[in-house]
DNA sequence: TTAAATAAGATATTATTAATCATATTAGTA
DNA sequence: TACTAATATGATTAATAATATCTTATTTAA
């Protein structure tokens, strides 16, 4: 019960994108030296961003990535959304399981809550309140 | 980001074990074939618990195990540390890490509180209150 | 002594995560 | 136009973790 690496990946990427100034393209391979992470793996990280619509990204010279949302309302949870998909702590909170004690299930019940509880406290801070902290861990 | 599987059969386990007349020695292999799951995993899975010293096992006829704590004062929270170890949603929330920046990491911070949610929510319900429900989801 | 039960360790299988490779596409610039 | 710097994409591999099984041992009551 962890977060992945991709999205902690995915997680200083954005940071990095806040910090950058306003619309200017950030150049991935940077990135990905400054914080020492697999550069292929972070490519493929960042294509998943983009699609997600976090970031945009332009091919060819001059090209990189940028935020293309607001750091103010950009959080944890959206991209732990775009990267591990919709939290389900259980099969059984998931979208497409059907199980019949569903409503009745109280192990159900406490998940259902935690799950909340997390997705709660990951979308307390914004992007833009992290990127104001004073450095991120490695 | 979820439950493993032995979790959840440790959880369904326990339940069965509250439910038991108290003191009784219950079959594993019974709870296995009731919940349809595996019985040898399910054997190292209450070996595990018995380790952690959740459940008193026997061997031999009339074995079976049973619960070595009181209902009461068991939680999800603490079946989730004897399956999968302390909570660690980043390596810098684990124990033995070292980071330079780690009192400074503003995501750290976040996902420290997280984790905190995420065990209170855990601790919220004893096992009695769960085996008191109606049903348990497969 | 036998049958019923868990213990334990080795191994196999499967799934997921992580990373790399090869190639394609895009766009600025000389 | 040709070159170079950038991301895009799909295939593949590698590594790790989760899940499950096999085999043999040990224990205990009857």
């Amino acid at each position: 019960m962890q977060l992945t690496r991709q999205t902690e990946y995915a997680i200083r990427t954005l940071i990095e994108l806040v910090r950058a100034p306003e619309g200017v393209m950030v150049n991935s391979k940077a990135i990905a030296e400054k914080h020492n992470l697999p550069e292929k793996f972070l490519n493929k990280t960042i294509q998943i961003l983009a699609r997600a619509g976090l970031v945009e990204t332009r091919r060819g010279m001059q090209g990189g990535i940028r935020l293309a949302v607001s750091p103010d309302s950009l959080k944890i949870a959206d991209v732990l959304a775009a990267i591990e998909g919709k939290l389900a702590l259980n099969p059984c909170l998931g979208g497409d399981y059907h199980c019949e004690n569903q409503y009745l299930c109280p192990v159900r019940k406490v998940l259902q809550r935690t799950q909340e509880a997390i997705l709660a406290e990951l979308s307390k801070e914004t992007f833009a309140d992290l990127a104001k902290g004073e450095v991120t861990c490695e």
